[in-house]
DNA sequence: AGTCGTTCTGCGCAATCTGATCAGTGATGG
DNA sequence: CCATCACTGATCAGATTGCGCAGAACGACT
């Protein structure tokens, strides 16, 4: 399998990602490649999915939601995880579900405005029916924020 | 406290989450508001920084690092957490790490090629010295890919 | 060696967008 | 009543985009 994507995709993810706001024209002048290469490369990033999209990152703490907490749902196994995450899906303060290994269980990343304010996004969780049993961690502090970047270069060398 | 945000930043936030191509000019257009306000607005979000930023989105997936797991360390007390964090940070494959409630523990999301994969990751995050033991969950499936747009919403109703 | 397919280059054009600015207007609050 | 603030609608020069094209470079295959 031919490498996903090669040393100029690398740097050129790099320099969007530093300088978002830079166009087609002046990365290809940073890069030192013509124009329609930069503009090939990622349309072929994105084609291949690599690049899923530049929409805003929003910041949930900035919107007033300071507290991210981490909650391991035990879901009843008759009726499947669908339902659940249908319902957990209504509720914006669930950031993102996973299925996990260990019979039935899910791992949802939950924020709220504040401890008080979080005893109620769970309550609004487990309401639901299906859901047994919950299980909260507190996220105290973000030792490595969210990242991508390294993947990428990875990616690159090995191939 | 005055909301953080208000229904046209919403709507800005949300039409600019679907169609992030779009410029000002357009945006402008589609909110049915002069181009000035659209580039204040943006302004605004940016600086209070409710807006992170424009990066390009990567899928991990189309990398090669499909599978997904959350692991759970737990750290020696003495040295504290910082270093690490910095050991974390040397390894691409993790995507994140957060302090968790519960004595000394650290909560990671990290990616591999493949099962095999990721018991070379994990024995290189418990090589470190401070990791007294980890404890892996492998997810299984994305039942809600991660969002933030409906956190807008709810910021700006409640306020 | 010869040929093909792919990629990159360098160029040009028309159309569009950007950043900046300005005067006028309506709403808010002192 | 007046000051402040946000929004409007407009203008301007300059930069950028989308698009296509011919030629060169490169590797793969016959």
């Amino acid at each position: 399998m031919t490498p996903t994507v090669d040393e100029l995709d690398v740097r050129l993810v790099e320099l969007l990602a530093a300088e978002p706001r830079i166009g087609v024209l002046e990365a290809s002048r940073r890069l030192k490649v013509a124009r329609g290469t930069v503009q090939a490369r990622l349309d072929r990033l994105v084609a291949r999915g690599v690049i899923k999209g530049f929409g805003p990152e929003l910041d949930p703490a900035a919107l007033g939601f300071g507290v991210t907490a981490f909650i391991t749902l035990e879901i009843r196994q008759s009726g499947g995880h669908d339902p659940v995450a249908a319902h957990l899906s209504t509720i914006p303060e669930v950031l993102e579900a996973y299925t996990i290994t260990g019979g039935g269980d899910l791992l949802c990343r939950i924020v709220a405005r504040s401890n008080a304010d979080l005893q109620r996004v769970i309550d609004e969780i487990v309401s639901y029916d299906g859901i047994l049993r919950a299980s909260t961690l507190i996220a105290l502090a973000e030792q490595l924020p969210y990242r991508t970047l390294p993947l990428v270069g990875k990616a690159a060398r090995h191939g």
